[in-house]
RNA sequence: GGCCCCGUAGUGUAGCGGCCUAGCACGCUGCCCUCUCAAGGCGGUAACGCGGGUUCGAAUCCCGUCGGGGCUACCA
Protein backbone atom coordinates (compact mmCIF):
# COMPACT_ATOMS: atom_id res chain seq x y z
CA UNK A 1 0.00 0.00 0.00
CA UNK A 2 0.94 3.40 -1.23
CA UNK A 3 2.18 5.94 1.84
CA UNK A 4 -0.02 8.62 2.06
CA UNK A 5 0.85 10.27 5.06
CA UNK A 6 2.56 13.47 5.44
CA UNK A 7 3.99 15.09 8.36
CA UNK A 8 2.00 18.45 9.57
CA UNK A 9 3.66 21.87 9.40
CA UNK A 10 3.52 25.36 10.52
CA UNK A 11 4.39 26.53 7.19
CA UNK A 12 1.67 28.48 5.62
CA UNK A 13 0.89 26.34 2.40
CA UNK A 14 -1.75 27.57 -0.35
CA UNK A 15 -2.43 27.00 -3.74
CA UNK A 16 -4.23 27.97 -7.00
CA UNK A 17 -6.40 24.96 -8.71
CA UNK A 18 -8.35 26.21 -11.54
CA UNK A 19 -9.85 23.50 -14.34
CA UNK A 20 -7.95 24.12 -17.81
CA UNK A 21 -11.38 25.38 -19.48
CA UNK A 22 -12.03 28.82 -21.53
CA UNK A 23 -9.69 31.45 -21.23
CA UNK A 24 -8.42 32.29 -18.18
CA UNK A 25 -10.74 35.05 -16.77
CA UNK A 26 -10.13 38.07 -14.32
CA UNK A 27 -12.12 36.49 -11.51
CA UNK A 28 -9.36 33.29 -11.93
CA UNK A 29 -6.59 36.10 -11.48
CA UNK A 30 -7.80 37.68 -8.52
CA UNK A 31 -8.61 34.35 -6.64
CA UNK A 32 -4.93 33.22 -7.41
CA UNK A 33 -3.56 37.33 -6.80
CA UNK A 34 -5.20 37.19 -2.98
CA UNK A 35 -3.67 33.02 -2.71
CA UNK A 36 -0.50 33.66 -3.70
CA UNK A 37 -0.49 37.33 -1.79
CA UNK A 38 -1.79 35.54 1.24
CA UNK A 39 1.37 32.67 1.20
CA UNK A 40 3.99 35.72 0.14
CA UNK A 41 2.44 37.44 3.26
CA UNK A 42 3.00 34.62 5.59
CA UNK A 43 6.25 33.51 3.86
CA UNK A 44 4.59 30.35 2.71
CA UNK A 45 4.37 28.42 -0.01
CA UNK A 46 2.65 28.68 -3.43
CA UNK A 47 1.07 25.59 -5.32
CA UNK A 48 -0.53 25.96 -8.72
CA UNK A 49 -2.53 22.46 -9.53
CA UNK A 50 -4.49 22.09 -12.61
CA UNK A 51 -7.65 20.21 -12.01
CA UNK A 52 -8.27 18.76 -15.22
CA UNK A 53 -10.34 15.47 -14.20
CA UNK A 54 -13.43 16.10 -16.80
CA UNK A 55 -11.73 15.26 -20.32
CA UNK A 56 -14.81 16.45 -21.69
CA UNK A 57 -14.39 19.86 -21.27
CA UNK A 58 -10.33 20.65 -19.99
CA UNK A 59 -8.41 21.49 -23.10
CA UNK A 60 -4.17 21.53 -23.25
CA UNK A 61 -4.56 25.19 -25.11
CA UNK A 62 -6.67 26.30 -21.94
CA UNK A 63 -3.65 24.71 -19.87
CA UNK A 64 -0.78 26.86 -21.79
CA UNK A 65 -2.87 30.14 -21.54
CA UNK A 66 -3.33 29.39 -17.74
CA UNK A 67 0.47 29.23 -17.60
CA UNK A 68 1.08 31.52 -19.50
CA UNK A 69 -0.98 34.30 -17.80
CA UNK A 70 0.32 32.96 -14.48
CA UNK A 71 3.64 33.86 -16.13
CA UNK A 72 2.65 36.95 -17.30
CA UNK A 73 1.25 38.32 -13.59
CA UNK A 74 3.63 37.47 -12.24
CA UNK A 75 2.49 35.56 -9.62
CA UNK A 76 5.30 32.80 -9.29
CA UNK A 77 5.23 29.33 -7.70
CA UNK A 78 6.91 27.09 -5.65
CA UNK A 79 5.34 24.09 -6.40
CA UNK A 80 3.54 23.17 -9.28
CA UNK A 81 2.76 22.59 -13.05
CA UNK A 82 6.38 23.09 -15.26
CA UNK A 83 7.97 23.81 -12.04
CA UNK A 84 7.50 20.06 -10.39
CA UNK A 85 8.06 19.91 -6.47
CA UNK A 86 7.78 16.97 -3.83
CA UNK A 87 4.22 16.05 -4.18
CA UNK A 88 3.65 16.02 -8.22
CA UNK A 89 2.56 15.37 -10.54
CA UNK A 90 0.83 18.72 -10.38
CA UNK A 91 -1.81 17.84 -13.08
CA UNK A 92 -5.06 15.71 -11.45
CA UNK A 93 -4.81 13.61 -14.82
CA UNK A 94 -1.79 12.04 -14.35
CA UNK A 95 -2.61 11.14 -10.54
CA UNK A 96 -5.39 8.85 -11.38
CA UNK A 97 -3.79 5.87 -9.61
CA UNK A 98 -3.97 8.30 -6.52
CA UNK A 99 -7.26 8.76 -6.13
CA UNK A 100 -8.56 5.17 -7.25
CA UNK A 101 -6.15 4.04 -4.16
CA UNK A 102 -7.76 6.88 -1.78
CA UNK A 103 -11.49 5.82 -3.07
CA UNK A 104 -10.65 2.55 -1.87
CA UNK A 105 -9.45 3.08 1.02
CA UNK A 106 -12.44 4.72 1.55
CA UNK A 107 -14.61 2.00 0.65
CA UNK A 108 -12.30 -0.54 2.59
CA UNK A 109 -13.29 1.50 5.57
CA UNK A 110 -17.05 1.60 5.08
CA UNK A 111 -16.75 5.42 4.34
CA UNK A 112 -17.87 5.43 1.34
CA UNK A 113 -20.18 3.01 -0.75
CA UNK A 114 -21.66 1.96 -4.32
CA UNK A 115 -24.68 3.59 -4.95
CA UNK A 116 -27.20 1.89 -8.35
CA UNK A 117 -29.47 4.66 -8.83
CA UNK A 118 -29.94 5.48 -12.55
CA UNK A 119 -30.48 9.12 -13.56
CA UNK A 120 -33.89 8.97 -13.95
CA UNK A 121 -34.48 7.35 -10.50
CA UNK A 122 -32.67 10.27 -8.70
CA UNK A 123 -34.45 12.54 -11.15
CA UNK A 124 -38.02 11.64 -9.66
CA UNK A 125 -36.64 11.19 -6.19
CA UNK A 126 -35.57 15.07 -6.23
CA UNK A 127 -38.06 16.40 -8.05
CA UNK A 128 -40.48 14.79 -5.25
CA UNK A 129 -38.34 15.94 -2.72
CA UNK A 130 -38.52 19.20 -3.83
CA UNK A 131 -42.12 19.55 -4.39
CA UNK A 132 -42.35 18.23 -0.65
CA UNK A 133 -40.12 21.05 0.44
CA UNK A 134 -37.21 18.81 1.62
CA UNK A 135 -33.32 19.12 0.60
CA UNK A 136 -33.17 18.33 -2.96
CA UNK A 137 -29.65 16.60 -2.63
CA UNK A 138 -29.23 12.53 -2.35
CA UNK A 139 -31.64 10.64 0.22
CA UNK A 140 -29.25 7.78 0.67
CA UNK A 141 -30.92 5.26 -0.68
CA UNK A 142 -28.33 2.94 -1.15
CA UNK A 143 -26.48 3.63 1.66
CA UNK A 144 -27.31 0.77 3.69
CA UNK A 145 -27.23 -2.34 0.63
CA UNK A 146 -26.51 -5.50 1.84
CA UNK A 147 -24.25 -7.33 -0.56
CA UNK A 148 -27.18 -9.56 -1.94
CA UNK A 149 -28.89 -6.18 -3.01
CA UNK A 150 -25.78 -4.69 -4.27
CA UNK A 151 -24.98 -8.28 -6.61
CA UNK A 152 -28.33 -8.52 -7.57
CA UNK A 153 -28.27 -4.88 -9.05
CA UNK A 154 -25.22 -5.75 -10.66
CA UNK A 155 -26.73 -8.38 -12.12
CA UNK A 156 -29.40 -5.93 -13.66
CA UNK A 157 -26.09 -4.58 -15.38
CA UNK A 158 -26.05 -1.16 -13.25
CA UNK A 159 -22.82 -0.27 -12.72
CA UNK A 160 -22.32 2.07 -9.50
CA UNK A 161 -20.92 5.43 -8.67
CA UNK A 162 -19.10 6.14 -5.53
CA UNK A 163 -20.54 8.20 -2.84
CA UNK A 164 -18.96 9.28 0.32
CA UNK A 165 -21.19 8.59 3.48
CA UNK A 166 -21.17 12.13 4.88
CA UNK A 167 -21.55 11.49 8.75
CA UNK A 168 -24.92 13.66 9.53
CA UNK A 169 -24.45 16.19 12.21
CA UNK A 170 -24.24 20.01 11.82
CA UNK A 171 -20.90 21.47 10.05
CA UNK A 172 -19.57 24.34 11.32
CA UNK A 173 -15.86 26.05 10.19
CA UNK A 174 -14.97 29.30 10.46
CA UNK A 175 -14.00 31.14 6.83
CA UNK A 176 -11.25 33.48 7.08
CA UNK A 177 -13.63 36.05 5.24
CA UNK A 178 -16.93 35.73 6.16
CA UNK A 179 -16.59 34.27 9.86
CA UNK A 180 -18.79 31.12 11.08
CA UNK A 181 -20.66 29.39 8.73
CA UNK A 182 -22.82 26.61 9.90
CA UNK A 183 -25.33 24.46 7.55
CA UNK A 184 -27.49 22.02 9.32
CA UNK A 185 -27.73 18.22 9.38
CA UNK A 186 -30.51 18.02 7.27
CA UNK A 187 -28.40 19.79 4.78
CA UNK A 188 -25.59 17.23 4.60
CA UNK A 189 -26.12 14.75 1.73
CA UNK A 190 -23.80 11.82 0.36
CA UNK A 191 -22.21 13.09 -2.53
CA UNK A 192 -20.60 11.23 -5.51
CA UNK A 193 -16.84 10.90 -5.42
CA UNK A 194 -15.95 8.59 -8.27
CA UNK A 195 -18.22 8.46 -11.59
CA UNK A 196 -20.05 5.09 -12.69
CA UNK A 197 -16.80 4.84 -15.32
CA UNK A 198 -14.11 4.96 -12.91
CA UNK A 199 -13.62 8.68 -13.26
CA UNK A 200 -12.98 10.31 -9.65
CA UNK A 201 -14.56 13.47 -9.50
CA UNK A 202 -13.15 17.30 -8.44
CA UNK A 203 -15.03 16.34 -5.02
CA UNK A 204 -12.80 13.78 -4.39
CA UNK A 205 -9.44 15.04 -6.15
CA UNK A 206 -9.79 18.67 -4.88
CA UNK A 207 -9.74 17.32 -1.16
CA UNK A 208 -7.30 14.67 -1.42
CA UNK A 209 -4.09 16.51 -3.57
CA UNK A 210 -5.25 19.21 -0.79
CA UNK A 211 -4.38 16.42 1.84
CA UNK A 212 -1.65 15.61 -0.22
CA UNK A 213 0.37 18.30 -0.63
CA UNK A 214 -0.19 19.86 2.24
CA UNK A 215 -1.97 22.64 1.65
CA UNK A 216 -3.12 25.33 4.96
CA UNK A 217 -5.11 27.72 3.40
CA UNK A 218 -8.00 27.08 1.14
CA UNK A 219 -8.55 30.46 -0.52
CA UNK A 220 -11.15 29.97 -3.57
CA UNK A 221 -13.91 31.64 -4.62
CA UNK A 222 -17.40 32.20 -3.09
CA UNK A 223 -19.22 29.50 -5.12
CA UNK A 224 -17.52 26.25 -3.28
CA UNK A 225 -18.47 27.49 0.16
CA UNK A 226 -21.42 25.19 0.50
CA UNK A 227 -19.41 22.36 -0.87
CA UNK A 228 -17.20 22.63 2.14
CA UNK A 229 -19.30 20.52 4.83
CA UNK A 230 -18.16 17.92 2.27
CA UNK A 231 -14.59 18.76 2.14
CA UNK A 232 -14.14 18.80 5.95
CA UNK A 233 -15.98 15.72 6.41
CA UNK A 234 -13.59 13.76 3.99
CA UNK A 235 -10.32 15.16 5.70
CA UNK A 236 -11.85 13.80 8.90
CA UNK A 237 -12.52 10.58 6.73
CA UNK A 238 -8.43 10.99 5.57
CA UNK A 239 -7.72 11.58 9.14
CA UNK A 240 -9.14 8.02 9.73
CA UNK A 241 -7.45 6.14 6.71
CA UNK A 242 -4.14 7.60 6.52
CA UNK A 243 -4.30 9.77 3.88
CA UNK A 244 -2.53 13.55 4.75
CA UNK A 245 -1.64 15.03 7.54
CA UNK A 246 -4.66 14.73 9.50
CA UNK A 247 -5.41 18.25 9.82
CA UNK A 248 -8.00 20.39 8.03
CA UNK A 249 -7.22 23.29 6.30
CA UNK A 250 -8.44 26.50 7.17
CA UNK A 251 -10.99 28.34 4.08
CA UNK A 252 -11.22 31.72 3.16
CA UNK A 253 -14.30 31.81 0.47
CA UNK A 254 -13.53 35.21 -1.83
CA UNK A 255 -16.15 37.24 -3.43
CA UNK A 256 -17.41 37.19 -6.67
CA UNK A 257 -15.85 39.72 -9.09
CA UNK A 258 -19.06 40.44 -11.16
CA UNK A 259 -19.72 41.52 -14.61
CA UNK A 260 -21.62 44.61 -15.71
CA UNK A 261 -24.61 42.80 -14.45
CA UNK A 262 -24.92 41.07 -11.54
CA UNK A 263 -24.05 37.49 -12.78
CA UNK A 264 -20.32 36.19 -12.18
CA UNK A 265 -18.18 37.58 -14.84
CA UNK A 266 -17.56 34.03 -16.39
CA UNK A 267 -15.42 32.73 -18.92
CA UNK A 268 -17.19 33.76 -22.13
CA UNK A 269 -17.80 37.08 -21.03
CA UNK A 270 -14.98 39.25 -23.34
CA UNK A 271 -14.21 41.68 -20.61
CA UNK A 272 -13.36 38.86 -18.48
CA UNK A 273 -10.56 37.72 -20.90
CA UNK A 274 -7.20 38.15 -19.26
CA UNK A 275 -5.47 37.66 -22.13
CA UNK A 276 -7.10 40.80 -23.79
CA UNK A 277 -6.16 43.15 -20.74
CA UNK A 278 -2.67 41.96 -21.84
CA UNK A 279 -2.66 42.66 -25.58
CA UNK A 280 -4.37 46.23 -24.77
CA UNK A 281 -1.56 46.87 -22.81
CA UNK A 282 -2.35 46.62 -19.29
CA UNK A 283 0.15 46.44 -17.10
CA UNK A 284 -0.01 43.10 -15.09
CA UNK A 285 1.26 45.24 -11.61
CA UNK A 286 -1.58 47.69 -12.93
CA UNK A 287 -3.82 44.84 -13.29
CA UNK A 288 -3.15 43.25 -10.44
CA UNK A 289 -3.35 46.47 -8.51
CA UNK A 290 -6.87 47.00 -9.42
CA UNK A 291 -8.29 43.03 -9.19
CA UNK A 292 -6.68 43.83 -5.35
CA UNK A 293 -8.91 46.70 -4.61
CA UNK A 294 -11.77 44.17 -5.44
CA UNK A 295 -12.42 42.83 -1.67
CA UNK A 296 -9.70 44.43 -0.14
CA UNK A 297 -7.70 47.80 0.53
CA UNK A 298 -4.41 48.88 1.60
CA UNK A 299 -5.57 51.66 3.57
CA UNK A 300 -8.33 53.99 3.74
CA UNK A 301 -7.01 56.82 1.33
CA UNK A 302 -4.74 55.24 -1.10
CA UNK A 303 -5.49 52.71 -3.34
CA UNK A 304 -2.48 52.30 -6.27
CA UNK A 305 0.51 50.45 -4.63
CA UNK A 306 3.12 47.80 -5.62
CA UNK A 307 2.47 44.08 -5.43
CA UNK A 308 5.66 43.95 -2.50
CA UNK A 309 3.40 46.31 -0.59
CA UNK A 310 -0.13 44.53 -1.43
CA UNK A 311 1.96 41.26 0.26
CA UNK A 312 3.36 43.27 2.53
CA UNK A 313 -0.04 44.41 4.13
CA UNK A 314 -2.30 41.71 2.75
CA UNK A 315 -4.42 40.48 5.93
CA UNK A 316 -7.14 37.41 4.79
CA UNK A 317 -9.41 38.85 7.57
CA UNK A 318 -9.77 42.27 5.93
CA UNK A 319 -11.13 41.01 2.87
CA UNK A 320 -14.67 41.98 2.12
CA UNK A 321 -17.47 39.42 1.89
CA UNK A 322 -19.39 40.88 -1.04
CA UNK A 323 -19.12 40.49 -4.42
CA UNK A 324 -17.44 43.55 -6.57
CA UNK A 325 -18.38 44.69 -9.97
CA UNK A 326 -15.43 45.39 -12.24
CA UNK A 327 -14.93 48.97 -13.45
CA UNK A 328 -12.84 48.65 -16.94
CA UNK A 329 -12.59 52.67 -15.96
CA UNK A 330 -11.03 52.18 -12.35
CA UNK A 331 -9.16 49.68 -14.02
CA UNK A 332 -7.70 52.10 -16.83
CA UNK A 333 -7.16 54.56 -13.90
CA UNK A 334 -4.96 52.50 -11.86
CA UNK A 335 -3.12 50.98 -15.07
CA UNK A 336 -2.20 54.68 -15.96
CA UNK A 337 -0.94 55.35 -12.62
CA UNK A 338 1.18 52.64 -13.02
CA UNK A 339 2.60 53.33 -16.32
CA UNK A 340 3.67 56.59 -14.87
CA UNK A 341 5.49 54.97 -12.40
CA UNK A 342 7.32 52.81 -14.94
CA UNK A 343 11.38 54.24 -15.08
CA UNK A 344 12.19 55.53 -18.95
CA UNK A 345 13.81 51.80 -20.00
CA UNK A 346 11.08 49.88 -18.31
CA UNK A 347 8.72 52.16 -20.39
CA UNK A 348 10.27 51.94 -23.54
CA UNK A 349 10.54 48.22 -23.39
CA UNK A 350 7.52 47.43 -22.64
CA UNK A 351 5.99 49.79 -25.63
CA UNK A 352 8.31 48.04 -27.93
CA UNK A 353 6.23 44.71 -28.41
CA UNK A 354 3.47 46.83 -29.40
CA UNK A 355 5.39 48.82 -32.92
CA UNK A 356 6.44 45.98 -33.45
CA UNK A 357 3.12 44.17 -33.15
CA UNK A 358 1.80 46.85 -35.38
CA UNK A 359 4.90 46.40 -38.22
CA UNK A 360 5.39 50.20 -37.30
CA UNK A 361 9.35 49.01 -36.43
CA UNK A 362 11.40 45.88 -37.67
CA UNK A 363 10.97 43.00 -35.54
CA UNK A 364 13.08 42.58 -33.70
CA UNK A 365 13.63 46.30 -33.65
CA UNK A 366 16.13 47.67 -35.41
CA UNK A 367 18.88 50.50 -33.33
CA UNK A 368 17.86 53.05 -35.32
CA UNK A 369 14.09 52.69 -34.90
CA UNK A 370 14.88 51.89 -30.83
CA UNK A 371 16.71 55.17 -30.59
CA UNK A 372 14.21 57.25 -32.69
CA UNK A 373 11.27 55.84 -29.94
CA UNK A 374 13.52 56.28 -26.90
CA UNK A 375 13.30 59.84 -27.31
CA UNK A 376 9.66 60.27 -27.98
CA UNK A 377 8.56 57.18 -25.44
CA UNK A 378 8.88 60.32 -22.75
CA UNK A 379 6.62 62.16 -24.57
CA UNK A 380 3.89 59.49 -24.14
CA UNK A 381 4.25 58.00 -21.24
CA UNK A 382 2.20 60.02 -18.81
CA UNK A 383 -0.18 60.54 -21.83
CA UNK A 384 -1.55 57.05 -22.74
CA UNK A 385 -3.06 54.89 -19.67
CA UNK A 386 -2.92 51.21 -21.98
CA UNK A 387 0.55 50.51 -24.01
CA UNK A 388 -1.11 50.20 -26.71
CA UNK A 389 -2.36 53.54 -27.29
CA UNK A 390 1.77 55.12 -27.64
CA UNK A 391 1.35 53.19 -31.04
CA UNK A 392 -0.93 55.65 -32.70
CA UNK A 393 0.21 57.95 -30.87
CA UNK A 394 3.74 57.62 -32.35
CA UNK A 395 2.53 56.39 -35.80
CA UNK A 396 3.88 59.52 -37.17
CA UNK A 397 7.54 59.24 -36.62
CA UNK A 398 7.77 56.21 -38.51
CA UNK A 399 5.28 56.54 -41.19
CA UNK A 400 6.48 57.07 -44.37
CA UNK A 401 5.00 56.23 -47.60
CA UNK A 402 1.68 55.40 -45.51
CA UNK A 403 1.35 58.47 -43.33
CA UNK A 404 -2.36 59.43 -43.89
CA UNK A 405 -3.84 62.13 -42.06
CA UNK A 406 -7.08 61.95 -40.29
CA UNK A 407 -10.02 62.72 -42.42
CA UNK A 408 -12.06 64.27 -39.38
CA UNK A 409 -8.83 65.93 -37.94
CA UNK A 410 -8.58 67.35 -41.70
CA UNK A 411 -11.93 68.91 -42.18
CA UNK A 412 -11.72 70.99 -39.24
CA UNK A 413 -8.12 71.76 -39.03
CA UNK A 414 -6.72 71.78 -42.86
CA UNK A 415 -9.69 74.82 -43.85
CA UNK A 416 -8.42 77.71 -46.31
CA UNK A 417 -7.54 79.66 -43.08
CA UNK A 418 -5.79 76.06 -41.86
CA UNK A 419 -3.71 76.55 -44.55
CA UNK A 420 -2.46 79.85 -44.33
CA UNK A 421 -1.29 79.03 -41.21
CA UNK A 422 0.35 75.95 -42.51
CA UNK A 423 2.28 77.84 -45.14
CA UNK A 424 3.57 80.02 -43.01
CA UNK A 425 4.41 77.64 -41.08
CA UNK A 426 6.19 76.23 -43.24
CA UNK A 427 8.42 79.83 -44.58
CA UNK A 428 9.23 80.08 -40.51
CA UNK A 429 10.77 76.46 -40.92
CA UNK A 430 12.51 76.56 -43.31
CA UNK A 431 14.68 79.41 -42.61
CA UNK A 432 15.89 77.74 -39.82
CA UNK A 433 19.72 76.56 -39.02
CA UNK A 434 19.24 75.02 -36.37
CA UNK A 435 16.80 72.02 -35.31
CA UNK A 436 15.71 72.14 -31.72
CA UNK A 437 12.79 72.08 -29.75
CA UNK A 438 13.21 75.93 -28.77
CA UNK A 439 14.10 76.99 -31.97
CA UNK A 440 11.19 75.68 -33.40
CA UNK A 441 8.63 77.04 -30.94
CA UNK A 442 10.52 80.16 -30.89
CA UNK A 443 10.00 79.98 -35.08
CA UNK A 444 6.74 79.33 -35.02
CA UNK A 445 5.58 81.58 -31.83
CA UNK A 446 6.91 84.57 -33.61
CA UNK A 447 5.48 83.97 -37.71
CA UNK A 448 2.18 82.32 -36.08
CA UNK A 449 1.32 84.24 -32.90
CA UNK A 450 3.28 87.54 -33.54
CA UNK A 451 3.10 87.82 -36.81
CA UNK A 452 -0.85 86.24 -37.59
CA UNK A 453 -2.20 87.14 -34.40
CA UNK A 454 -3.36 83.94 -33.83
CA UNK A 455 -4.15 82.28 -30.67
CA UNK A 456 -2.19 79.66 -29.90
CA UNK A 457 -4.50 76.93 -30.18
CA UNK A 458 -6.03 78.28 -33.55
CA UNK A 459 -1.84 78.67 -34.27
CA UNK A 460 -0.70 74.98 -34.08
CA UNK A 461 -3.74 73.21 -34.64
CA UNK A 462 -3.29 72.93 -38.07
CA UNK A 463 0.56 72.30 -37.97
CA UNK A 464 0.06 69.78 -35.49
CA UNK A 465 -2.51 68.01 -38.00
CA UNK A 466 -0.49 68.72 -41.14
CA UNK A 467 2.92 67.02 -39.60
CA UNK A 468 1.35 64.37 -37.19
CA UNK A 469 -1.91 63.79 -39.38
CA UNK A 470 -3.63 63.97 -36.31
CA UNK A 471 -5.65 66.78 -33.63
CA UNK A 472 -4.20 64.85 -30.76
CA UNK A 473 -0.67 64.13 -30.56
CA UNK A 474 2.33 64.26 -28.19
CA UNK A 475 3.44 68.27 -27.36
CA UNK A 476 4.20 69.54 -31.40
CA UNK A 477 7.84 71.29 -30.94
CA UNK A 478 9.11 68.10 -29.50
CA UNK A 479 7.17 66.48 -31.99
CA UNK A 480 8.70 68.51 -34.68
CA UNK A 481 12.34 68.12 -33.77
CA UNK A 482 12.22 64.51 -33.24
CA UNK A 483 10.67 63.92 -37.05
CA UNK A 484 13.27 66.05 -38.11
CA UNK A 485 13.49 69.32 -40.84
CA UNK A 486 12.74 67.12 -44.14
CA UNK A 487 10.23 65.26 -43.01
CA UNK A 488 8.72 68.00 -41.20
CA UNK A 489 8.73 70.42 -44.34
CA UNK A 490 7.83 67.39 -47.08
CA UNK A 491 4.35 66.75 -44.94
CA UNK A 492 3.89 71.03 -44.72
CA UNK A 493 4.30 70.91 -48.27
CA UNK A 494 2.39 67.78 -48.98
CA UNK A 495 -0.45 69.58 -47.20
CA UNK A 496 0.01 72.93 -49.31
CA UNK A 497 0.21 70.71 -52.81
C1' G B 1 -38.86 24.49 -3.19
C1' G B 2 -34.66 23.74 0.53
C1' C B 3 -30.03 25.49 2.41
C1' C B 4 -26.03 29.00 2.43
C1' C B 5 -23.75 33.78 1.43
C1' C B 6 -24.15 39.06 0.65
C1' G B 7 -26.37 44.33 1.25
C1' U B 8 -22.19 52.13 2.71
C1' A B 9 -22.83 57.23 -3.36
C1' G B 10 -23.31 54.95 -10.46
C1' U B 11 -18.67 51.72 -9.24
C1' G B 12 -14.71 49.93 -5.66
C1' U B 13 -13.80 50.77 -0.76
C1' A B 14 -12.85 53.32 4.69
C1' G B 15 -15.76 52.59 8.93
C1' C B 16 -15.39 47.33 13.88
C1' G B 17 -20.93 51.63 19.47
C1' G B 18 -19.52 58.22 20.35
C1' C B 19 -13.56 61.01 16.37
C1' C B 20 -19.47 60.22 10.91
C1' U B 21 -23.15 67.11 9.72
C1' A B 22 -19.99 59.22 6.78
C1' G B 23 -13.50 59.58 4.55
C1' C B 24 -10.75 58.06 -0.09
C1' A B 25 -10.58 56.61 -5.26
C1' C B 26 -12.84 55.88 -10.18
C1' G B 27 -16.82 58.00 -12.93
C1' C B 28 -19.62 62.29 -14.09
C1' U B 29 -19.21 67.58 -13.77
C1' G B 30 -17.56 73.24 -13.04
C1' C B 31 -13.19 76.21 -12.96
C1' C B 32 -7.71 77.04 -13.24
C1' C B 33 -3.24 75.73 -15.96
C1' U B 34 -2.31 74.77 -21.17
C1' C B 35 0.18 74.27 -28.40
C1' U B 36 -3.78 69.29 -28.82
C1' C B 37 -4.34 65.13 -25.61
C1' A B 38 -2.87 63.97 -21.03
C1' A B 39 -0.88 65.21 -16.35
C1' G B 40 -1.53 68.64 -12.30
C1' G B 41 -4.45 72.15 -8.97
C1' C B 42 -9.17 73.84 -6.76
C1' G B 43 -14.55 72.87 -6.40
C1' G B 44 -19.33 70.17 -7.26
C1' U B 45 -22.46 65.61 -7.56
C1' A B 46 -23.92 61.35 -4.98
C1' A B 47 -24.51 56.33 -0.20
C1' C B 48 -25.39 53.56 5.28
C1' G B 49 -32.02 48.83 1.17
C1' C B 50 -36.37 49.01 4.56
C1' G B 51 -38.78 48.28 9.48
C1' G B 52 -38.36 47.23 14.40
C1' G B 53 -35.51 46.67 18.69
C1' U B 54 -30.86 47.01 22.35
C1' U B 55 -28.31 51.56 24.09
C1' C B 56 -27.56 57.94 26.94
C1' G B 57 -25.81 57.13 21.77
C1' A B 58 -26.05 52.53 15.83
C1' A B 59 -23.56 52.61 9.30
C1' U B 60 -21.49 49.75 13.30
C1' C B 61 -25.00 44.90 17.88
C1' C B 62 -29.90 41.82 17.56
C1' C B 63 -34.49 40.45 15.02
C1' G B 64 -37.54 40.73 10.92
C1' U B 65 -38.29 42.08 6.02
C1' C B 66 -37.00 43.14 1.07
C1' G B 67 -33.44 42.70 -2.70
C1' G B 68 -29.16 40.28 -5.08
C1' G B 69 -26.10 35.97 -5.61
C1' G B 70 -24.60 30.84 -4.96
C1' C B 71 -25.36 25.68 -4.11
C1' U B 72 -28.88 21.93 -4.51
C1' A B 73 -24.66 17.30 -11.10
C1' C B 74 -21.85 10.81 -12.45
C1' C B 75 -19.27 20.23 -13.69
C1' A B 76 -15.60 22.72 -11.15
Amino acid sequence: MTDLTRLASDKVVARFCPSPTGNPHVGMARTALFSWAFARHHGGDFVFRIEDTDASRDSEESYELLVDVMRWLGLDWDQGVEVGGPDGPYRQSERMDIYVEVTERLLDAGLAYKAYDTAEELEERRELARAEGRPSGYDGLHRDLTPEQQAAFEAEGRKPVIRFKMPVRDYAFNDLVRGEVKIPASDVQDFVIMRANGQPLYTLTNPTDDALMGITHVLRGEDLLSSTPRQIALYEAFAQVGIGSGRTPEFAHLPYVTGSGNKKLSKRDPESNLLGYRDQGFLPEGLLNYLALLGWSISADRDVFTLDEMVQAFDISDVQPNPARFDIKKCEAINSDHVRMLSADDFLARIIPFFEFAGLVSTPIADSERKVLAAASGLVQERIGLLAEAVPMLRFLFARDDFAIDEKDAAKNLTEDGLGVVRAAREALAGLTEWTTSSIEAALRTALIEGLELKPRLAFGPVRVAVTGSRISPPLFESLELLGPDLTLARLDAVLA
